[in-house]
DNA sequence: CCTTGACTCTCACGTTACGTGATCCTTTAG
DNA sequence: CTAAAGGATCACGTAACGTGAGAGTCAAGG
């Protein structure tokens, strides 16, 4: 296929596709003698999954290091992608609700703290990557999960997936502080609040599985992602947590 | 209130503040004479506005057009974001069902065409400005339909506030067309099927309607902030439309 | 009263993701 | 074989801020 017909076929314009070119994003399978661009099959592909992170507000310089990424899994980053977009529709919501209530509140009919008015822009900006650990999480006990997640609706598996992420951003907002500071402790509770609904865990494991954060390249890696420095912070809050909860 | 103040209540950067205060979209209410802005809370009503409608995509000059228009009406300024946000969330739906279509396809289980796979990307992205005739139409028989549309379901109309707005977009994006192209008719027949689903119309009420979209300037100047020449354009293919079915 | 740290201001250049011609070459349909 | 349509490459333009740099301001504490 040629630009134009991508071009109409996709919605995005022809520069875009020169641009995505120039940068190194999406070279065209083969070019012609004549340097025409001729996009294959594949190509298609690779610019949907572009154009969904595009959407998720991704930069394309983090699209291109996400998708030339050596172990990058299609599938992986459509699961992702879904649960972005989920997140996504959640905000989405979340700003109809103050719509609504800023409706009501210029009827006189309630009233709205300036909190209240700004509650639907907390824009998860830090796109972050997130590769969800949970799928490797073949070590722990944490494959019961899995299996409780089959048996789970479709709602509250996106209920649970957008709750993790939000956890997740929190605890990347809060890596600055020290791990035993209220703020962090207070997050690190929700995040040993969401596993023990997927599964009880005892302190202990919970410890335990914070150090393989740091242990295990392949969490270290995958939480990073969401910031630097998240999974040194997140064992050594979970270790708080852990020791203090197991004290009392 | 000072703008980190604001900064922190809004989500937005100082940058930000500034960057609104000096293309003349926001001003702060005062300014001492060391030179702060102070932020009033009708500032901050302002502000919400903004950020609203720049989340939907609206440009900063479009921004400012609309919330400087001598009759911008705050009430039907949320109103109409709320429909926008609902489109928005509506196209998420599109594009998660088309990931979990993605999904299948790779697993096998289903065939996609490269036309679905794009499917969910057609963003209405000519960001128009809408303030909905609907509300105008204390004229014509159409305050019927709005009768009707007390008797619908919030979902049914929030499907058809949607549908409306595709189709001016749909129209806007024609309007260089002759009116009596073939897309110029197929699109204006979505018109006529549309308001025939608001309440029934003659042939000849609907091309008088059509003339009423450039005789009432208040029908014109909405209309075309689809697009300009949007009004002419409508009317021309609402009577071309018009006259062919009824020699038929 | 004076210092200090947290804010604030104004340049002013940098950045991202394309848009928009201008100019020139290829390809394809009649 | 000759347009018309589409493609290519510069190269500059734009929108919406980000990011220091350098300098003034303000409230709290010593």
């Amino acid at each position: 296929m040629k630009v134009k017909e991508v071009a109409e076929l996709t919605g995005v314009s022809v520069r875009t596709l020169h641009h995505y070119d120039e940068i190194g994003l999406l070279k065209p399978e083969e070019v012609t003698e004549s340097g025409y661009r001729i996009y294959s099959a594949a190509n298609l592909e690779t610019l949907q999954q572009i154009l969904f992170f595009r959407e998720l507000g991704f930069s394309l310089g983090k699209i291109k290091e996400i998708i030339t990424d050596l172990d990058y899994d299609r599938n992986e980053a459509l699961a992702l992608q879904r649960r972005m977009l989920v997140d996504r529709r959640g905000q989405l919501d979340r700003m109809i609700e103050v719509i609504d209530q800023t409706i009501r509140h210029y009827k006189g009919e309630i009233h709205m703290s300036d909190k209240e008015k700004f509650a639907g822009f907390d824009f998860t900006k830090g796109n972050l990557y997130e590769k969800e650990a949970r799928q490797r999480w073949g070590d722990e006990a944490v494959n019961r999960s899995n299996a409780q997640l089959g048996a789970m609706s479709k709602e509250e598996q996106e209920k649970l997936g957008q709750e993790m992420n939000d956890i997740y951003f929190k605890l990347a907002d809060l890596r600055q502080l020290p791990p035993e500071s209220e703020e962090a402790q207070a997050a690190i509770k929700l995040w040993w609040e969401y596993l023990n609904r997927m599964g009880s865990y005892s302190y202990e494991a919970f410890k335990n599985l914070g150090q393989m954060y740091v242990d295990d390249e392949r969490f270290t890696k995958n939480i990073d992602k969401f910031g630097e420095g998240l999974a040194l912070f997140m064992r050594d809050a979970m270790a708080v947590f852990a020791d203090r909860a197991a004290a009392e």
